[in-house]
DNA sequence: AAGATTATCAACCGCCCGAGA
DNA sequence: CTCTCGGGCGGTTGATAATCT
């Protein structure tokens, strides 16, 4: 028997959003917030299912994501996280403001995996591959750390709490952390500056792309004659929504920028959840 | 230059869980 | 208590880009 699909998915488009698709959620989130998202398809005018409504927002389009490769004290963190947490993504991905689980995940996957290999560790277990099988033999004995039982959810004790968040930040504890960039996000920072200010951080990166030698692939990402299933990789900046805004809407009125400025702190309720 | 291989990452799938009826 | 629904999560796929031969 099974479930019902999340959604009714005859007719509906897959594969890669276009830019017209990502101008349709963007907008429709901005001016109703989310309340359901299998809602959000049909009122904004898409033929998604919500879930991937969801994800693409979640994944791509949040205004408060953090774009670009992740550095190596990244990445150090991320595999201490691992060895504490094992494959739980978006829980380590709380640690990382920005970041989401699937670029964790990806990266992972793609690249920290390869590294601990070339270590000589195994990524599972995070010890070293030759005495991987003298540790199975003990396994047994002992409590594993790296594949917590879901269980007993490994909530960071206060002690494994601070010794976690020493490396997420030296000075700071994680939770604060998150917590500051919530409120950053949702209280008394006016989102619209906030905006404004990745607005003009994405100027700045642009004009000086302007002149650089990719700049003519950059051009014709623009092209509108390849604005309909387009690829954000062929974009060669490490660019944030906004800057992608920028390069697709600037002289759009989809979005209007002033909109952000006018927006009240209890329309911001959607950045929170 | 062209084809093959590898790397990357956006997107999808299916399962699980919690909330609410 | 049971069932349904929606959201969230982790695993996986597939398209594209980058690199190699």
């Amino acid at each position: 028997m099974g479930r019902q699909p999340c959604c009714d998915k005859v007719g509906l488009k897959r594969g890669p959003w276009t830019i017209e698709e990502d101008h349709k959620l963007i907008n429709f989130v901005l001016n109703n917030g989310i309340h359901c998202w299998r809602a959000v398809p049909k009122l904004a005018g898409l033929l998604r299912c919500g879930k991937s409504c969801r994800l693409r927002w979640i994944n791509y389009l949040r205004p408060d994501l953090k774009r670009g490769a992740l550095s190596e004290s990244e990445e150090d963190q991320i595999i201490q996280l691992h060895a504490r947490l094992g494959n739980r993504w978006s829980k380590i991905a709380s640690y990382f403001p920005g970041r989401t689980d699937n670029e964790i995940k990806n990266h992972w996957n793609t690249r920290i995996k390869k590294r601990l290999k070339l270590l000589g560790l195994d990524p599972v277990t995070h010890k070293p591959i030759d005495h991987k099988i003298d540790e199975d033999k003990t396994k047994t004995t002992t409590t594993s750390d790296h594949e917590p039982d879901s269980s007993k959810e490994q909530e960071p004790t206060s002690d494994t709490q601070n010794e976690t968040t020493t490396l997420i930040n030296t000075d700071n504890d994680g939770t604060d952390l998150l917590l500051h960039n919530y409120e950053m996000l949702c209280g008394s920072l006016d989102v619209g500056n906030l905006w404004m200010n990745q607005l003009q951080e994405a100027i700045n990166i642009n004009t000086s792309y302007i002149n650089s030698p990719s700049f003519n692939s950059f051009e014709d990402s623009l092209n509108p004659s390849s604005m309909g299933e387009y690829s954000p990789n062929s974009i060669q900046v490490e660019d944030s929504l906004p800057q992608q805004w920028v390069d697709s809407t600037v002289d759009s009125n989809i979005l209007s920028w002033d909109g952000f400025n006018q927006l009240e702190e209890d329309e911001l309720f959607l950045f929170g959840q």
